[in-house]
DNA sequence: AATATTCATCGTAATAATACGATTATTAAA
DNA sequence: TTTAATAATCGTATTATTACGATGAATATT
């Protein structure tokens, strides 16, 4: 892509931007619709469930870890992933405020 | 990218996953922000406020008709975006239940 | 020690997204 | 009719994302 500029809008709407990432694909949808319904936890049991590679569900759990709504506990060989409530709760505020701005009145089309 | 294999997926994670990318990009929180607050309307007020092109901008604003979460109303010659509240509500409702999913329990991490 | 299991990372191919200048289309205004 | 204003679209360069096979790292098991 063309350079996104994150440095030229605030870290508000950057950080909302990047939290809406971390559902802006179906498979990571999936991973964390799993997570948060506790059907799943070990990377290898999303994989099973999951149409991916495992390489590829690796992707997704590395990105959604960056943004922060899930971790990872280690408990060898297995890695057990679960959603990171506090960044979840984060997420659930940020986008509540956002959807609230927006009051049903006159719009001019 | 990877030709994201969307219909390897439900139609509800495909949707959220489309609506996510609406939030997905720093321009277009900004976008959506300025039309739910009503501080915009007219593409050119959006070309100035905003840091990007025109022509960029217009992208923008063509993807998130795409998405459904705007609507154009064009007043020759300028057009008028607002928030298409139909759409913005299916959003609040659709995140707003996908975080209700998570319910603060034992974590297995 | 050798093997098996699990997951991360690497390398890379394919595709999507972002950005902008230039052009076009449309309509208002002169 | 000519000109100005507005916004969409085109063409294209750049960068990001997605996907997967292959490999590597870490640990448990035999």
């Amino acid at each position: 892509m063309g350079v996104t500029k994150t440095e030229l809008f605030t870290v508000e709407q950057s950080r909302i931007a990047e939290l809406a990432k971390a559902f802006a694909h179906p498979a990571r949808v999936a991973i964390l619709q799993l997570l948060a319904q506790r059907k799943a936890c070990v990377c290898g049991d999303l994989v099973d469930v999951l149409p991916l590679a495992q390489a590829t569900v690796s992707q997704h759990l590395k990105e959604l870890k960056r943004i922060g709504i899930i971790k990872g506990d280690i408990d060898p060989p297995r890695v057990c992933y679960c959603i990171n409530e506090p960044v979840w709760e984060e997420a659930r505020d940020t986008f509540g405020q956002l959807f609230d701005v927006f009051i049903s009145e006159t719009n001019c089309c």
